[in-house]
RNA sequence: CGGGGCGUGGCGCAGUCUGGUAGCGCAUCUGCUUUGGGAGCAGAGGGUCGUGGGUUCAAAUCCCGCCGCCCCGACCA
């Protein structure tokens, strides 16, 4: 058998790598293979089972210079930072960086859902088409619907949103009234076929969305349900560091009366918003609050004043004067709306009332756009060296930088803050390439972690380290157990 | 979907008008020197120029078709 030229490149390759791994070579931050950590006899199952990482093993490949495709600047330092891959227009691959910020926001969420009283189930991304012919938007909802076909030739299609689905779901359990409220979300992947993609993540055909639907038995429950996502949606957004405002909205092409889009506030967004200015002092996280409880008079405190995107906005009939009004732009990241009975009659979904006679339900939905949100939140929260991380969502909260590896004293100090930082559960990434000092703080600086504690042999010399806030920039030196106390939060 | 632009090594680009050995910067690999804000020198690897056809002695370059991506607008979480 001939030997081919082709064949023998696997073997020239790997002789290659055991040469430079012979003598020590690096590899580039994001090639390198760890060794696999042991696993325990029995294992627990985490939230996180990364809590901490030596950059020299992290697949993060950061660009220094801007991809042509993206405009944006949440675009632009999404594809720098290593978060994302565009695979094709509109649809993305979520590399590790990405994909831990995407959980961290999804999992506010869900906490926030479930506070509500909302329960997470899971329906499929593939529907069959007879049920949107049931509710009639197989014909309405036009090309944004991608519609396939399985082996037996049978019409099916990429969720683009679940209103028939659930219904579905719902109407062959619940009978009684007795059983109401029923509120459900499933956090899934949806499909829309826009005409034109764009911005990155935050207009993407494939997108990941936490959408939610309630169940009333009549237009005062669904009130009272529309009320638990308002709030919730206030408590949502202000966990991720956004000042989110609810405006009156149009229900769009799934129809609806009630209806508020929360909107937050950021330089880059894409939309003219205008509001009282008191909003700005509003703080959803300062009480408990109690969701069995009357919740209209928080709610009517935040539609009490003034709010309203551009389209919606009329100059001479806006009630705020002068300074009070201020004008932003905004990024639409959440979308409420009551519907009454669009789907339920349709589909049939009724339940036995109190007096014995068949009723249809009232239904609401609701929705958050949350791989959006991973862009929305960059947005609002950027500066010239890149992405600021508010706490609650940063893929690590502290980053650690190695200034000089090789050198005994920095490599031990690092090691050192690095085991205690672990023990303390503060998710931490170590910096521990051989890198020059300008590119470890630029990349730090790129990808945003809240906290940078620097590491160099002038403070190894004397036990100190620095601590810099991402920020507002600020940086002092002070002691490991100093630094420790600063970072933990 | 209307209008415009672009596809050349992983990334950013030149070369196309005027056809004639496929280039530059960054990144990567090797060696030496460097090391507190994206290092220097020397060397190396890597590209069927989106794709199919056509014209020609010869096509990244000219002609025709197709595909992909981006921007503006209308539309939307």
């Amino acid at each position: 058998m001939a030997t081919s030229a082709r064949r023998d490149e696997p073997l020239r390759d790997t002789l290659r790598q055991n040469r430079g791994a012979a003598r020590g070579i690096r590899r580039p931050a994001w090639t390198g293979q760890a060794a696999l950590p042991r696993v325990p006899a029995s294992p627990s199952t985490p939230l996180r089972n990364t809590p901490a990482m030596r950059l020299s093993q992290y697949f993060l490949p950061t660009l220094k210079e801007t991809p042509a495709e993206a405009q944006i600047v949440s675009h632009r330092l999404m594809l720098r930072a290593g978060m994302i891959r565009q695979s094709s227009a509109g649809i993305y691959s979520w590399l590790p960086l990405g994909f831990r910020v995407l959980k961290r926001i999804e999992q506010i969420v869900r906490e926030e859902e479930d506070a509500a009283g909302c329960q997470e189930v899971l329906m499929p991304t593939i529907q069959p088409a007879e049920l949107w012919r049931a509710s009639g938007r197989y014909d309405d909802y036009g090309a944004e619907m991608l519609r396939i076909k399985d082996r037996h030739d049978r019409d099916m299609l990429y969720g683009p949103t679940n209103e028939e689905q659930i219904t579905e779901i719902f109407k062959a359990y619940i009978r009684s009234y007795k059983h109401l409220p029923k509120l459900l979300y499933h956090i899934q992947w949806k499909f829309r076929d826009e005409v034109r993609p764009r911005f990155g993540v935050m207009r993407g055909r494939e997108f990941l969305m936490k959408d939610a639907y309630s169940f009333d038995l009549d237009y005062a429950g669904a009130e009272r349900s529309y009320r638990k996502f308002f709030v919730a949606y206030l408590r949502t957004f202000a966990r991720m560091g956004l000042k989110a405002i609810p405006m009156q909205a149009d229900s769009g092409p799934i129809g609806g009366d009630m209806s508020h889009e929360f909107q937050i506030l950021a330089e880059t967004g894409e939309s003219k918003v205008f509001c009282d200015k008191a909003f700005l002092n509003f703080d959803p996280l300062q009480s408990d609050i109690d969701y069995d409880g009357n919740l209209k008079p928080l709610v009517d405190r935040w539609t009490g004043l003034y709010a309203a995107a551009d389209e919606k906005h009329d100059p001479a009939k806006c009630p705020v004067k002068g300074d009070q009004l201020l004008e932003a732009r905004g990024i639409e990241v959440g979308h409420i709306f009551y519907f009454g009975t669009k789907y339920s009659a349709p589909l049939g979904a009724n339940v036995d009332g109190p007096d014995g006679k068949s009723t249809t339900v009232h239904m609401g939905s609701y929705g958050i756009g949350v791989s959006r949100l991973t862009g929305a939140i960059i947005e609002a929260s950027h500066d010239d060296a890149g992405i600021i991380w508010p706490e609650s969502v940063a893929p690590f909260r502290v980053g650690l930088i190695n200034l000089k590896t090789g050198d005994a004293k920095t490599d031990a100090l690092c090691a050192d803050v690095y085991a205690k930082l672990r023990q303390k559960k503060v998710e931490v990434l170590y910096d521990d390439r051989d890198e020059r000092a300008g590119a470890k703080f630029a990349d730090m600086d790129l990808i945003g972690l809240p906290w940078q504690v620097i590491v160099g042999p002038r403070g190894a010399a004397v036990e100190k380290v620095e601590v810099k806030n991402r920020r507002t920039g600020e940086r002092a030196e002070m002691s490991v157990d100093q630094a420790l106390t600063k970072v933990a939060g």
